[in-house]
DNA sequence: CCTGAACTTGATCACTCGATCAACTTCAAC
DNA sequence: GTTGAAGTTGATCGAGTGATCAAGTTCAGG
């Protein structure tokens, strides 16, 4: 099997999520693809399938990103409760793209996209439900340190921080606030420490 | 001035927003609007003048509808949380179009427009703040009236609750998971009653 | 009746879209 | 060096886009 591809796939879905993130999928035409990654046509259609499929790509790479940033912060800090606020601090106010905060990808996928594009909303899903069950890992090994409120529901305490970290990250890019945002984050996290 | 316009203005720009709304501004093709509004690309642009002046009239009547139902469930209630907590329910769980709960409208504008639709963002950016207002006036009514902490800031308080109930709705639209929500509604009114 | 301005219509414009494909280039294997 | 499959290229396809406009329709004022 001679000639191997003259592009780095990783690097190609990297740069694609960007511009993805950035315009969304429905304003993201497939010459501004070939632009962002410097592919012709028919080398990304013959690497990715369709743009829908590659935007399926980098919405993987979004979420394995997103993940490798908890994990990343929960091993920097010896409390979980604090690497989740640290995730949280990463994921508002240290953007991968552009100055302001970025609306969270897989909430921009959801708002957008309808049924007529049902793969990519399930897989939307499925990310933020992953994200969730490791907010509620987080928020029960909290309790067993007594961190939190041992009487709280670890699944309403992980889902209450996703609710207001989508709310955040919505404002933020919204009212460009960040002190606010501050105060709303440090709220949150003092509202479930014991 | 003979001939009176055939189409009804305030009706042909609920339907516009209801229309927009759902399908976001880059997907909603003047083609779908005029198969919505039943008026041919003459008479809208007649009428209106560009797709993004239309899209304008919409964003400003869905304000304006928040508004009213905002007004409607604090008459409706002698308690001004109460009837925000009303206003949060109805928003949440009686939508106005489709059957699950939609994203806020302006949040949603915010989320897909970049830059080169400006006046649109500023426009949403003003709703969105004249909201935060209107909360944070009957937060503070509130606290005269016993019903919040007078040591809390009525800003930060009315702030948390919007951005709770723009991830909400982000959450509810995802998941459809209306017992969560509820929780999670709940739970954030309960936060803030004394 | 007419007149004529307001309004409506549908064909049409120039353009962009996602996707395709025949022609061309590359290079490991023999 | 030759082969041939993998990979690449850019022109091009048909469909759909936002917007325009000449022609047609409507109806209050005279």
């Amino acid at each position: 099997m001679p000639n191997i591809a003259r592009y780095n796939r990783e690097d190609v879905i990297h740069k694609a999520m960007l511009l993805f993130w950035q315009k969304g999928f429905g304003a993201t035409s497939t010459r501004d693809l070939q632009q962002a990654v410097d592919m012709r046509p028919g080398s990304i259609y013959a690497a990715f399938g369709s743009k829908e499929d590659l935007y399926a790509e980098a919405l993987k790479h979004y979420a394995s990103c997103m993940s490798g940033i908890l994990d990343e912060r929960l091993a920097e800090h010896a409390s979980g409760l604090d690497g989740l606020h640290s995730f949280f601090e990463r994921v508002l106010f240290e953007p991968v793209l552009g100055e302001a905060g970025q609306v969270c990808m897989l909430i921009k996928t959801l708002t957008e996209l309808t049924e007529a594009h049902a793969e990519l909303r399930a897989q939307a899903i499925a990310s933020l439900s992953t994200m969730e069950h490791l907010f509620t890992d987080i928020i029960r090994s909290a309790q067993v340190a007594g961190e939190v409120c041992a009487d709280d529901d670890p699944q309403r305490v992980a889902r209450s921080l996703q609710v207001q970290l989508i709310g955040m990250r919505s404002y933020y890019q919204s009212t460009g606030d960040q002190g606010a945002v501050r105060h709303l984050l440090d709220d949150a996290f003092s509202r479930i420490r014991v």
